[in-house]
RNA sequence: GGCGGCAUAGCCAAGUGGCUAAGGCAACGGUCUGCAAAACCGUUAUUCACCGGUUCGAGUCCGGUUGCCGCCUCCA
């Protein structure tokens, strides 16, 4: 089986050859550090993350890179305001990062540069890019000359006439075209600098994914990834840069996730419906975010609403009710060591096979440009199999036993690639109470003591009391579920 | 103005030439249950925005129409 994956590049599937076999090297543009991070951030960096673990899983030895930002604009806005220096803004949102990508479950990154700790690098790429004559100086700002570089317009796919024509961008004086970009600007009073051939000054917002890319990866690598803005201009310019200064291709394939809406509109500052992972994360249990994030294939907008998250909540829950199931039915304690799928017959052996096809049909989905969404469709067929397997006749034989424990293995397999299904369900479940009690205000005292009363209701066989109260906790927005042993409650 | 994307059931969402159009949510009927809940079984798109074309065969390719969206400015 071969890996397909779409390249913005050629507009086209293509299938995946490594430059080295066995080997990846992959660059995603990390964020500028001048902020918390919203949803948008969480998606682009589970997507990656995703696609990072299932490389690995197929085998192959990968080179993760995602950058940090730290010298910029609107960093400077914000040490200035705050009357510190960048460092101190841009640790404060890096540590930040990191914390809610490890509430996500987000691997890290192999490395996770950051640009200030290359200047000496992007003052040696511009070096370069003026020797080769595709940048000028004026006033001590390097610009990158568009025109000199052949097939600028490549990835996004729009040559400089067609965007001259009705282009929406201020005219520089000091350019000499509207489309040439700044590779170092000198800096003004208040900001920080570094000494230059071209005078003191800081880096344009470009160059320092050359320069990491090129120093952790080479000069031509595998995979480069973003969010779907960032095919232009940064894109296009780092390919101008990176490709102008070493004269060989850049990266061979690039892959651009697509943007998260929220109730329906653009997510932005101005528009003010940013929503922050940490407030989501106040909210629904981080599986239930990359369950959400992972429906969709990730080149497609998604649409956040209250609706559509408590959906992935409820999808979710029906995987750990499974696994729940699974759980109890092996009661920890059964000793399959001495059974293996040749012992298997009827409909142990019926739902064995449907158990043992699912990494592969998992792993056709995934190789198809890491279909997600078809890869979690398969493992909900499992779910509906397994379930169906426990509630009819099931009895608990080493055989059936076997086939369940193998079935949860499958599971957590596939899950590890996508960051799902890892909780034990108990825990789970009760997580997701105590957030869900905390959401509504519930008073989780007074419901158990109702649960009691009405316990007690239902051994005296008062039957109406009993309903009377699963109508009052109902009203609460409590669900109770009755078994042999016990009563449990989740909130609805 | 230029470039690009999308349009599949009540909602979300896979599917890019060929068995009965995945899966989730919701709804309804049934099994189970004191009654419920969960789970399971069944039902819910003769049809993939519309109109043409190519083909033995198209949701899937080509042309056109309509509608929605993104990028072209910092943005994941």
């Amino acid at each position: 089986m071969t890996l397909r994956l779409y390249n913005t590049l050629t507009k086209k599937k293509e299938k995946f050859v490594p430059i080295k076999e066995g080997k990846i090297g992959i660059y995603v543009c990390g964020i500028t550090a001048y902020d918390v991070c919203h949803i948008g951030h969480a998606r682009s960096a589970v997507v990656f993350d995703v696609i990072y673990r299932y490389l690995k899983y197929r085998d192959y030895e990968v080179t993760y890179v995602k950058n940090f930002t730290d010298v910029d604009d609107k960093i400077i806005g914000k040490a200035n305001a705050e009357g510190t220096d960048i460092y101190d803004i841009s640790e404060r949102y890096i540590k930040e990062h990191n914390e809610d990508m490890d509430r996500l479950g987000v691997v890290r990154p192999t490395v996770s540069p950051k640009a200030t700790d290359n200047i000496n690098g992007m003052i040696r790429l511009i070096g370069t890019l003026m020797e080769k004559g595709l940048a000028y100086v004026v006033d001590g700002d390097v610009y990158y000359s568009v025109e000199k570089f052949e097939g600028y317009g490549k990835l996004s796919g729009r040559g400089l006439d067609d965007m001259l024509a009705g282009a929406r961008i201020d005219v520089d004086v000091k350019k000499k075209n509207p489309f040439d970009f700044v590779l170092w600007k000198s800096s003004k009073e208040g900001e920080p600098w570094w000494d230059s051939p071209w005078g003191r000054g800081r880096p344009g917002w470009h160059i320092e994914c050359s320069v990491m890319s090129q120093r952790f990866l080479g000069d031509t690598f595998d995979i480069h990834g973003g969010g779907e803005d960032l095919i232009f201009p940064h894109h296009e310019n780092e390919i101008a840069q990176s490709e102008g200064a070493t004269g060989k291709p850049f990266a061979t394939y690039w892959i651009h996730n697509g943007f998260i809406k929220v109730d329906s509109e653009k997510m932005s500052k101005s528009l003010g419906n940013t929503l922050t992972i940490k407030e989501i994360l106040a909210a629904y249990h981080p599986e239930v975010v990359r369950f959400f994030i992972l429906q969709s294939h990730y080149k497609s907008y998604i649409d956040f609403s209250d609706a559509s998250i408590a959906e992935a909540r409820v999808g979710m829950e029906r995987v750990y009710t499974m696994l729940k199931n699974i759980k109890d039915a092996l009661n920890e304690g059964a000793d399959l060591s001495d059974t293996s799928e040749k012992d298997l017959s009827g409909e142990d052996e019926k739902v064995w096979g449907k158990v043992s096809t699912l990494p592969d049909r998992f792993r056709e989905a995934m190789d198809d440009d890491f279909n997600t969404a078809m890869a979690m469709g398969y493992i909900f067929d499992t779910v509906r199999i397994i379930n169906g397997y426990i509630s009819k006749n099931f009895a608990p034989t080493r055989e059936s036993l076997f086939v369940l424990n193998e079935a949860r293995e499958r599971i957590r397999e596939l899950g590890k690639v996508l960051g799902l299904f890892l909780e034990d369900p108990d825990e789970y479940f009760e997580k997701d109470k105590e957030r869900e009690a905390r959401k509504s205000d519930l008073d989780v005292e007074e419901v158990e003591r109702l649960i009691d009363e009405r316990k007690r209701a239902r051994e005296s066989k008062d039957w109406h009391r009993a309903d009377e109260l699963r109508d009052l906790l109902s009203a609460m927005g409590i669900i109770i579920k009755d078994t042999s042993i016990s009563t449990t409650w989740k909130v609805k």
